[in-house]
DNA sequence: ACAAAAGTGTTATTATTACACCCATGA
DNA sequence: TCATGGGTGTAATAATAACACTTTTGT
């Protein structure tokens, strides 16, 4: 083989979670130049001998302490346009990460703070640095359209949830309000995607809920389509 | 920033076309070690100023002397684990190719042969080389579930085709047999999915059957899902 | 008692399936 | 005329959307 050109690569995450009926997604403040003090995706460099998923699970545990079995992580694309990062030819592998409500983010250590910011206000204007608007704009439209198929939702919910909080992240993620009482029925009947518990809560006030499990399901039929609403 | 591993970066294509109303793959057969002799997916290098789409563009044209226009071109996924060159650490960029029946493939620069076959086949045991069994894996996944939701069947039809032949598409991706007439309400009634020309053909025998191209809807509503068939 | 959220019933509309049947061509 | 696929009609079933209504708690 002849020879070839070295790029530097490293991996970006879309973590996002739900916080004041909101999806947020986690950025950090570069403390380094370039683009020091804006915004950015927490990230960082593959190392030699590491895997990709393992590389973008490091880094989550870096920036949110929380193990690979609390968060839902998947790749998501991977950028790499010949100038995305000024000083050198660098690709990046986005994985998209998915947690319940997490404590607070901790700065890694190029960044000078780490915080939840709204994904809504992160999209709009060219706020981040390098080219993570575009990223995180995947990450998003992919955790919107993986809620219509699988049951993905439940990893924004912690291990036992009611079906009003599953009906919460939705309405997030998707940004509008959707009839309670036929999204019960729905996921409910839902073959295998919510496993009853036999414990109920009134955290949501009003008449106790039944708290569930995710199920085993890996894909909804039927699927919870988007465009179901009318109006 | 600290110093960082260098990796080197590929571009690896699954080309899927439907030939013999079979789902088909287009493989090389590597001239150099490592692997020589084996099949593999067509692929190279990333140039040192490409952008990635492009290298895939490039790749694809190589291999198939087709220009972008005529082939549908997505990225897939990526593949990075440390030991899967022997020679030195790559990390390889997927994209996925989908195009009408193609002419006969010519070799790439360093492939002894190039030829399509049934995807079926190169799936089972662990024929191809590198990981490319696993990226075709995913390649194959990947258009069986776009065709539920996406228009992206017509990719493999020529610029005008009639419904059967859009069907037998459907037929030889999802591996089993649809009902012609209910197959044709579908899609016929899907807003903006086709557009009917004013030509009609005979080519597939019986009565004329009506041209359609493919309009220009990104996401079918309501999907055609393969789960339809109750059997 | 009352508010608030959980959960069930009902009805109209639409999508899906299975399959009977007619249509337009080539041989 | 007959075989072949193109295309429409129809009835049973299932999913969806809209919303009335009952249930069970906390205050």
């Amino acid at each position: 083989m002849a020879k070839h050109p070295a790029f530097a690569v490293t991996v970006d995450l879309v973590v996002l979670t739900i916080r004041a009926d909101t999806l947020q997604a986690l950025v950090v403040q570069r403390g380094e130049q370039p683009f020091k003090g804006q915004w950015a995706l927490p990230g960082g460099f593959v190392h030699e001998d590491e895997d990709l998923a393992a590389a973008a699970s490091r880094e989550l545990q870096e920036e949110t302490a929380l193990s690979r079995e609390e968060v839902h992580l998947e790749q998501l694309a991977t950028f790499g346009a010949p100038q995305r990062d000024p000083r050198m030819r660098v690709v990046t592998v986005a994985y998209l990460a998915l947690a319940a409500d997490l404590p607070k983010p901790r700065a890694g250590t190029d960044a000078a703070d780490a915080q939840w910011q709204p994904a809504a206000d992160l999209l709009e204007g060219d706020r981040l640095a390098f080219d993570h608007t575009e990223i995180l704009s995947a990450g998003v439209e992919r955790a919107r359209s993986k809620l219509e198929y699988t049951p993905l939702a439940t990893a924004f919910c912690p291990t036992e949830f009611t079906v009003s909080e599953l009906r919460s992240v939705y309405e997030a993620v998707w940004g509008g309000p959707l009839d309670p009482r036929n999204f019960h029925r729905k996921v409910t009947k839902s073959e295998d995607f919510l496993v009853p518990t036999e414990h109920t809560t009134t955290r949501d006030g009003g008449r106790p809920a039944r708290l569930y499990r995710c199920g085993p399901v890996n894909l909804l039929h039927p699927p919870l389509l988007r465009v179901g609403r009318t109006n």
